[in-house]
DNA sequence: GCCAAAATCGTAAACGTTCTCGACATCGAT
DNA sequence: ATCGATGTCGAGAACGTTTACGATTTTGGC
């Protein structure tokens, strides 16, 4: 009970019960071929001694962990919804989670080289957030969710980018908005480019010019936003409703409006991506576009445990793809007449 | 590059660059003893297979791992903060990050499992979040973040619970409020109860004699808040102000208030306890008082990578108490003369 | 009571590393 | 040429498990 109590092992169970460490094995693991007088002996030492079986010992004997990993590069609001929806989707399966969190650490290789630490050791499955490398060569399935690049060997889980921008802004145009400024996601994901896509799609349809000069990239964070925001809102020609590529940036507008003294929805329109809770509790709430992000976590875990469990079967489907869905708050409003 | 490619050991790139395995963990680890040209070999063949050594392996033989896990039971914004903080702090140390989630899967044990599982193996230290247990005999550090009980033996990371109480009650008693109400946390927390400690010393300082009425039983969550929030906001002489027990309630008293019809600050004065992000975008921004969190994180992360690195030397404080302070935002006002 | 079958248990190998120890080669100085 | 020192490398044990295999004991039917 000191603090510097060696760890109690399989070894210790099996002197103070005197039997071989082969039988406390079976009895822990509830193997056939142990007494009932003997299974209850070994019960008993286990709990006097606190004893408890090493994970890496298991798992580098066995090569099944019961543990799925997942891989982000950092803790901000996309990837917390997104594991709350793993940890949901992982209840009652038997299986445990671990994060391991890149650390924002800069490097380039961080996935690859923390893929191979965990995969084929740690954790019987993994679950890769917002990947840049997309051919990875595991002994264990991958699953990507929302990955850089399109056309991935990898299974993955995506939104409906395209769909779910063009649904935004055509809001902002049956609001009868003409100059719709577009606040870009990071121009290296695939889903960014999708909701880009989706933006000009939609002035299209709405046979509205498509204008460079209303189109800044955000880069996904708060603090990314902050500059182009600005630079949006100060335009000499402002434009009177902005798309922001994601809720983060959508709520830097939004801050960024306020300092101008620009009133939100009265002077300016704003739609989000995302929903994420906060966007509901930004002032005013949010207009944006749901891509229950949850529910990506939770596929993403369901298609992992599928593939772990029946590696040989393929998959009903390599990649899916969840709906998104405009949320219409108190962001915007209709055109002002001037 | 199959998906079913056996993982590759340092076996595999012992046998392809002609030289035993102890050459090339000699090699990948950087130990003296190995000459340039025969380094230079190893390092391409490395780079041929992709190898990447297992954490697991390594794990069981030194008994070194540089990751330190960190024990949560669940995502929400309390936790997430202070992930960031100790991923922020984590930064450069050489130490890499894991979450174990505790699924909230309702099991009482569950932190002395996974505890046994990470110490003395996987990590060569961890922090527990909001733990019940506080007697725990592991090969390694432990350090507890706000722990359910105080006076507890390992080293603890808590805020000043009751002088921040204190000071946001006092906050609305100077506001002229004299009927306050006072949504508590979870009873089995220390910090929940010196935050209705501190309620309570504020109320004697002004000579408000304390109503058990006004106290409803919130526990941290929103949706457990749901009820009693209502209880508080629907009584016969229903208080002028309340002071939730954390940000996450406070902002369902919010909601109440908005759905009764009930206007903040001008009906109902609130604060809150966490300064959560959240708090600062709920309309209206909430009046609470700062935990920093994140400091919490990264104190946390301190004191733990000095056991590990000194486990001889005794901490110069084994209890770090961070600051808290009143942040006042626009859910305050004076009280309404009636 | 005897013998085969069934039940119970122990021995040892394996998982992928790291590290100690000893073996061999090379080298500079006598 | 010889010797000690130094540089380079391989064999093998150890970390804590699980499991195949074989050894021993118990059981049950005659």
């Amino acid at each position: 009970m000191a603090r510097d109590a060696a760890r109690v092992t399989i070894e210790d169970v099996a002197a103070r019960a005197g039997v071989s460490i082969a039988t406390v094995s079976r009895a822990v693991n509830g193997r056939y071929g142990v007494s009932a007088r003997t299974m209850e002996r070994v019960r008993v030492v286990i709990d006097e001694l606190g004893y408890e079986s090493s994970l890496i010992a298991r798992s580098l004997r066995n090569h099944r962990t019961n543990v799925v990993g997942i891989l982000v590069s950092g803790i901000e609001p996309f990837s917390a919804e997104l594991l709350k929806g793993a940890a949901r989707e992982l209840q009652d399966t038997g299986f445990e989670l671990i994060v391991y969190s890149g650390g924002m650490s800069g490097q380039e290789g961080w996935e690859r080289r923390y893929l191979s630490r965990l995969g084929g050791t740690l954790a019987d499955g993994i679950i890769l957030v917002t990947p840049t490398v997309v051919q990875v060569a595991t002994a264990n399935p991958v699953v990507a969710v929302d990955p850089h690049v399109g056309g991935s060997e990898l299974p993955t889980v995506v939104a409906q980018n395209l769909e779910g921008a063009r649904a935004a802004v055509r809001h902002l145009v049956d609001l009868g908005h003409r100059r719709i400024g577009f606040l870009a996601g990071r121009p290296d994901l695939e889903s960014a480019r999708n909701r880009e896509a989706g933006y000009r799609e939609a002035l299209a349809e709405a046979g509205i010019e498509f204008d460079p000069d209303l189109v800044r990239v955000g880069g996904f964070t708060e603090e990314n936003a902050r500059v182009p925001s600005r630079e949006l809102l100060t335009l000499a020609d402002r434009p009177t409703a902005v798309f922001a590529a994601n809720d983060l940036s959508a709520i830097q507008v939004l801050r960024t409006a306020s300092e101008l003294g620009l009133s939100v929805p009265d002077d300016l329109s704003v739609v989000g991506f995302d929903n994420i809770p906060e966007s509901a509790l930004v002032d005013p709430p949010l207009t944006t576009v749901d891509q229950s992000i949850q529910a990506m976590g939770r596929a993403a875990i369901r298609m992992l445990i599928g593939l772990i469990e029946h590696p040989e079967r393929p998959l009903d489907e390599r990649h899916v793809t969840l709906p998104t869905q405009l949320v219409v708050r108190r962001s915007t409003a209709e055109v002002r007449r001037s």
